[in-house]
Formats: C-alpha cells, sequence, structure tokens
DNA sequence: CGGCTTTGACCGGCGC
DNA sequence: GCGCCGGTCAAAGCCG
C-alpha cells in the first residue's frame, strides 16, 4: 500500500537525511557542450579510454528500455555520459556525452598526456 | 581492502 | 495548485 518510505528507512541515522541535498544555489549555468552518438553495439559501455561509473538507471516513459547514467571517476573530470536503448533497435545504442574531458584518457600509457590535449580535441 | 554495482527515494522543473 | 517526468544522490552488497 502506501508504504512508500514511511515504515522502512525513514529515521535511520537521519542527519543523513537532514542534510540531504545542501547544495549551493548559486550553481552557475555552465551551458557545457552536449554531444550524442548513435552507435550500433550491443554492448552499452564502450570503452572510450576513460572510466565510467554507474550512478543511476530509471525507465523513461517513451522507452521501453532502462536508460544508464555514467560519470566519469576522474579527478577533475565530472564529465557525465547518458546511454539509452532504443526500442525500435535494441542492437541500437544512444550514447550522449556532457561535459568535456579535462585529461587525456587513460590510454595515453604511452603517449604523455600533457600534449594531446589540444590534437585530442575531438576525441 | 577497495572500488564499482544496484535499488529506492527525493527533489526540481514544467505542464495543464 | 497539483501532477508528472526526469534526474541525482545515498547506502549496501558484491566482486576482484
Amino acid at each position: 500500500m502506501s508504504m512508500k518510505r514511511n515504515g522502512g528507512e525513514d529515521h535511520h541515522h537521519l542527519g543523513v537525511a537532514a542534510v540531504k541535498m545542501k547544495k549551493n544555489k548559486a550553481r552557475r549555468k555552465v551551458r557545457e557542450p552536449r554531444f550524442c552518438f548513435k552507435t550500433m553495439s550491443d554492448v552499452d559501455v564502450l570503452d572510450d579510454g576513460y572510466k565510467w561509473r554507474k550512478y543511476g538507471q530509471k525507465v523513461v516513459k517513451n522507452t521501453q528500455h532502462p536508460r544508464s547514467y555514467y560519470r566519469c571517476t576522474q579527478d577533475n573530470c565530472r564529465v557525465k555520459k547518458r546511454v539509452e536503448r532504443l526500442a525500435d533497435d535494441p542492437r541500437m545504442v544512444i550514447t550522449s556525452y556532457e561535459g568535456r574531458h579535462v585529461h587525456s584518457p587513460s590510454h595515453d600509457e604511452d603517449d604523455s598526456q600533457g600534449a594531446s590535449q589540444l590534437g585530442n580535441f575531438f576525441w
């Protein structure tokens, strides 16, 4: 019934729940570029050379498949990645990248990452 | 032991 | 004003 979250983990150690979302409202509207790519692959996480950590999964009301949310686990890389599967074409995956990487991909084991930044403009 | 994954719940914005 | 949708965070558990 309407259990919702009233009987399960309500109080807990609160503090966390109370403090919850105390983020600053001074959030600037940094209109970061939004890149959307259509990938024809059976796998969701295509290793672009970066490390991604899944932080959520929700189903949208126009898709029969759940949308996956990924975030860059780098140091100063707050890039977000959104992956959605098409219902019409299950083998088609829409990968949307939000933000800009501030460091070279960990793929540069051979190449120093202190120079490819400019050349890496595209990827 | 660390790091990543998964689920639930809540919030914020928008529409009507 | 309220409802709906989408999006994010948090904690716990599991695996390597």
